[in-house]
DNA sequence: TGTGAAAAGACTGAAAG
DNA sequence: CTTTCAGTCTTTTCACA
């Protein structure tokens, strides 16, 4: 598998620092009972490994002036429209996530935007002319919850 | 509207530390020609306000053992089991975001597991003993692409 | 709100067990 | 893989504009 390189203190560390970018790693490494150094160097070879791939903060959507937030699973016309859609999709600034999909759907997406108004717009103006097959919008109204992956490390070794 | 107190100062702090919330504050500073003690201030503000709501760091889920990411769409019985069924989500690790939604279904989850069966069996030993009158799933066998929200704060005062 | 200064604390890399 | 150590940079607070 994968992750076979990580260990207990990754694991720890991980779970330490998953939810929180800015705790110092000096107070990371007194919860592990190892020096700050060790953390470091864990961290970047956590970084190396691709396990961790960057940091971000938590942006409270509506706060920021996006109100509305949907779903959207898209049909293609022809599987080889997946490359141009997908890098068309990049350049929309409101498209979050982009997923390929079994079953239902080719593509499903996530944007976000300013109200319903504003997403109609994205939909007609920057969505329609991709030469989808066709479209279905969920609209989420509330997110109930939001949070990360559990961190659970099986040592198969 | 909720965001009519952050000016053009707070729209460029967020640019910067949105994708990397281990930026130091006073590279913000630096960036921004201001001192650290303001972006300190700043960001302070942010966090009180709730614009901020914590921080995070990006794991890569198949180096963690989660091979598996799905999405649900959940039909309740009653819209009376809202928050028994909210409640009872937010006991499974594996559930990751949980949002109400209009149209399709009641409820909508997103789901890391370790591999399909893993998938299954959350879906038959903890999703099914929920009392839903239906369910859908989604598989995405590939994340395109994931990012932030983007930050434009209209200055309407 | 913003600033500068000062103390405390954290980061980072080198060298060594 | 871990530690200690040293130099440098950051965070945080506070008095003041």
């Amino acid at each position: 598998m994968a992750h076979h390189q990580l260990g207990e203190l990754d694991e720890k560390i991980l779970k330490l620092i998953i939810g929180n970018a800015r705790m110092p790693f000096l107070e990371v490494a007194r919860e592990c009972n190892v020096s700050g150094a060790a953390i470091h160097q864990r961290i970047q070879k956590l970084t190396n490994l691709g396990v961790i791939k960057g940091s971000e903060f938590i942006v409270d959507n509506t706060k920021v002036g996006y109100e509305t937030c949907a779903y959207m699973g898209l049909y293609l016309k022809t599987p080889g429209q997946f490359p141009s859609v997908t890098e068309a999709l990049k350049q929309i600034p409101e498209v979050v996530e982009c997923h390929y999909t079994t079953g239902q759907y080719d593509l499903f997406i996530k944007i976000y935007a300013k109200n319903n108004q504003h997403l109609l717009n994205i939909i007609h103006n920057k969505l329609q002319p991709l030469g989808l097959a066709r479209t279905e919008t969920l609209i989420s109204f509330k997110e109930a919850f939001k949070r990360q992956i559990p961190i659970e490390i099986d040592y198969e070794d």
